[in-house]
DNA sequence: GATGAATGAGTGTTCATTCAT
DNA sequence: AATGAATGAACACTCATTCAT
């Protein structure tokens, strides 16, 4: 009787391993079976394929990025709404109070593993560019800020490939942090100053120096 | 007789365009030599094995970077060593003089091909991390101007992860330029700001604000 | 429906069959399945490789061969022990009563197929030299033998490489007849000639004459 | 200009290293031409194929053995013919004078390399099976003797498979000697007792005793 | 719910051999 | 006399997936 209604907890258990391993394409399904110590149909009872059994450990946590972050740009978007000088003022994140940082960098170390799954070991599955679409995100919100801040400054727009490359650079920080700083301790201790180096950009883009 | 001496060239380009579309790892030996209109036997008579012939389209390329690299930071630290002021006065790559930057573009493009198999089809390869390679010159570099410079101001070192950090990402950063830009033109077109955003990391990093 | 659950069966039997005609090296497992009317798959879900297929034919077998030998020799040096004249006065497996002989080639002729595998067509498998263990423990024995002997009859010792080739020579001289007198009847009228050859090299080795 | 005509030697060289290495089936031509350091072609201009190489390195120390086995056993008949108590007096080869026995055995040792490739070496060739011709001529000779000797005794005939497994354990011996004891020195100290073993055998059989 | 069996296409790689030059 | 290029079949093995029970 021992295992019983189980069974899918370990396979899910199992197959992060696996894929934490080996990453999606190079994973094998006979070898999460096996560790799982479950046949492969049984497998197939509970996910129809390998590309839903990844899905099964990796979605959830993603669309909670995906509207963390929806929540944080519209709730910076409201802040500029009602006051336009916001953005111009204290440039976007420019100020030393990281808070909003901290608790993004709380949330991703919650979920470790499975960020590590999306963003290093999901190349060859449907999570291969999921980055591009939180760049995508805050690109909408940095090309809208943009816009505010040169209107103020009289400047020309910024050419909206740089804001898309700004965008993906910053995603592409944060997951290196995530990735190659183990602890969440540590990677609080190195935040402040990276929050600096990105914001530093933005300050000299703008000429706000 | 059509053919006859070019077939490695037949057997090199239909290797590149096959990582090309699915990557190292689930490219097919016998996909490139039918593409190629020739038999498996003649791949390795060419070839060693399928590590050799991803070599042969890379290899020379990486190489060429790294050297450019090596060089370019050598010659920026004589410069420092004869004047010690300069890394203060200028930061790294500061003034809008972008010249270096420039021709580093211009090689990468000349190898758009190789630099694309490189750094975003070698997964499973040997050149799996060839990017932290070049992250590891630079941050050799990076820390050596940054002693450098707290010296000079009187400031705590900057901690070794950060420096780390900070030339992985500019790393990237290229890297991104390099894969999501597919004409010279263009890019030297957004270069500019993107050195701009670059460099505006540094001198807030060390407060020239 | 048919065939249903002795796909192992049928397998082993057209493996058996394949390793007879062409040796385990040049055996093809392709051959091997298709025979059994099965796909490649198949043998894999059974068999771990081409070995473990090869072992699951032999491995039994020779084990018991092992254990026979064994046993045989340790009831030999028990009486021995009691008699230390036996192995002076009778010498080893002297007697005109073969029992212990004809008992032997029963069980091989028991397991002919198996035998004729593990002596003739295992050349490239990790039974290769499966011959050789035989002699060491034979040779074991008659070092033991040979030293009580010698030592009765005042001769010095014989030298321990005239042991090992002896013990060699006796147990190929088994497998020879195992290997090329097809029945265990005709063997077992041979069986008397061999011995009385065999146990002659004795006699006059040390001297008995 | 150097090499020239000696890329045939070079060939054999090479190839009876792989064979002495390999086997004749597991060798690769491939790695012979290789290590010859000439290419596949020279190789098929020389030789037929794989077997003919083969052959070209074992066909005549071959030949020689079979003449020298002919002419010894030819010797001894005429002896017998001559004087037919020879036969039944002497036994075979049980005087204590191993003459012939050591000629042979330096015979062996002179081509050491080729008789192990022939008896060892050869699974796979036409040469698989070399030995048998060997047990054949063996066999001639003493059903000859046998038949004296008997005839002599007035004993019933020796069966002629008994004949056969004689001859072929009498091979086999000297072919293990050779393939196990790597100097003729070494050799030349077992033999007397390789001899005495086998005479003795025969002693028996024929109730010398 | 889950098993155990089976599929069949696919993998990278090696082979002896051929042949125009 | 020898090269260098090429063939094409064969190899052992792995894969995600299916399905009757």
């Amino acid at each position: 009787m021992e295992g019983e209604k189980e069974t899918k907890e370990k396979l899910l258990k199992s197959a992060k391993a696996e894929f934490m391993e080996k990453g999606y394409a190079a994973a094998s399904l006979r070898s999460i079976c096996k560790n799982a110590g479950v046949t492969t149909g049984a497998l197939y009872f509970f996910f129809k394929d390998k590309e839903d059994l990844f899905e099964s450990l990796v979605k959830e946590p993603f669309q909670n990025i995906l509207s963390m972050m929806e929540e944080h740009y519209n709730l910076e978007a409201e802040q500029i709404e009602e006051n336009e000088d916001y953005a111009v003022a204290e440039d976007i994140e420019t100020s030393d109070d990281f808070t909003s940082s901290v608790n993004a960098i709380k949330f991703l170390y919650a979920h470790y593993d499975e960020m590590n799954l999306l963003i290093v070991k999901s190349q060859g599955s449907k999570f291969s560019n999921c980055l591009d679409e939180l760049v995508r995100i805050t690109e909408k919100h940095y090309a809208r800020l943009s816009e505010i801040i040169c209107k103020k400054k009289n400047m020309p727009n910024v050419d909206e490939r740089v804001i898309h490359w700004i965008s993906h650079v910053q995603i592409e920080a944060f997951a290196y942090l995530l990735t190659h700083v183990d602890s969440e301790e540590k990677a609080e201790k190195i935040l402040p100053h990276i929050m600096k180096y990105l914001t530093g950009g933005w300050y000299k883009l703008y000429d706000f120096i």
